[in-house]
Parts: C-alpha cells; structure tokens; sequence
DNA sequence: ATCGTCTATCGTCGATCATCGATGAATGAG
DNA sequence: CTCATTCATCGATGATCGACGATAGACGAT
C-alpha cells in the first residue's frame, strides 16, 4: 500500500521539509530546521515524525537533539510505485 | 506546487481506480467502474473528478455515459516532481 | 541537585475529506 | 411526450488531519 508514502507529501509542510533536507545534504537538527519554517516546534517534530514512518528521513539521537537527514532511497521508491500503479512495473513478490 | 498530485493518489480507493484505468488501456464507463469497487456511484464520480482535476485520467462525455481513460504523461510528471522535492532537477522557471 | 535547552507528546480546535443517499440534469428508447 | 438510464451535484455526517500551546521527558552544564 503506497498511500502513506503519497500522504506523507500530499502536504506542503512536509514537502518541504523534506526538500529542505535533501538540498542540504547534512543531518540537521529539529532546532535548526524549525528556523527555517513559519510554523512551530511541535508541528515539524509532528511532521518529522510522519516524514520517518514514511522512511523519507531517518533520525539519529545525538545527545539532547536529534538530527534529521534524507532518506536517499526514497529517490527509486517513488518512482516505482507510480509505475506499479500505472501498471508498468513486471509483478515483484514482496 | 506538487500537492494536488501527491493528494489525488494518497488516497487508497483514488489509487485503485487509477489503477484500473492503467491496467484495463480503454475508456470506460462510470457504471462500469462501479462495478468493479465497493464504494458507492456517487463516491466513485467524486474521485474520479478529482483524478482528473490532478490530469491522472482524461474524460470524455459519449451520450449519456462518461467515458474515463488513464492519461498516460502521468508516468513522467510525478517522478519529475519526486526528483525536485529531493534536489536533483535543476530548477524549472513556472 | 538545579537549571536551561531541546525534543516529543498531549489535548484541543477548526478545517478538510470520504462516504452515503437523494436529487437534478442530460440523453436515448419506445 | 414519457420513461428509464447514466452521471454529476448537493447536503449531511463522521472521521481524519494540521496547527497551536502547554507539558513532559531527556540531557548537559554548573
């Protein structure tokens, strides 16, 4: 079921949150990437949270903050659900 | 702005019924759809104004039925949008 | 231990959305 | 014209979701 990785950029934020991620190429942490936003500190940990479920980042403790950083498979992952949906992709066992 | 796109397909049913405009390669029918899902008429031509909002299928009146079909550029402009939100196409004047 | 910093979670509110049934509009058949 | 069929739209309802502020929890520094 690829409707959460879809979810997961239906909205704005997060889209933006993860490009943000992946134009830096750097693990950043919640502090720094809320700086960059116009919305508050609970609403990108919120989005954070949704952004690693949908493995689009992954998060690592370091210390009393935790670095975000892009999940770079998530460039072929997408790309080949929409060819699964749109009936191009040959049957994969999974 | 990507969000419509990624919308349209984060939800299960929309996905399905893309799916099998996709796999079926022929117009078809609202009542024909129908049959083939769970949810009711009115749910199904809800979707599939909304797919075509987001110009995932194409529609054509033919008498009194609706006849839908998969656009098929749809499988080169969300892979584009992906590579985007992840930095890796140069930026594109809108 | 105490304080300050950083992040995640909670509770809430308002908006959006999926779904349904009913209705309206358009068309073809008889 | 009358009726049946097909699809889109409307209104209502319940669920989901994004946003915020407040709070809790973890950690480092002093």
């Amino acid at each position: 079921m690829y409707a959460s990785w879809f979810r997961a950029l239906a909205e704005p934020a997060r889209a933006r949150l993860l490009n943000l991620l992946a134009i830096e190429r750097r693990p950043m942490a919640v502090r720094e990437i809320v700086e960059c936003c116009t919305i508050g500190q609970s609403t990108v940990s919120h989005h954070l949270k949704i952004l690693t479920e949908a493995r689009f980042v992954l998060s690592e403790r370091r210390g009393t903050s935790t670095l975000y950083r892009v999940n770079e498979t998530c460039l072929e992952r997408l790309p080949a659900a929409v060819r699964t949906i749109m009936g191009q992709e040959p049957h994969r066992a999974r």
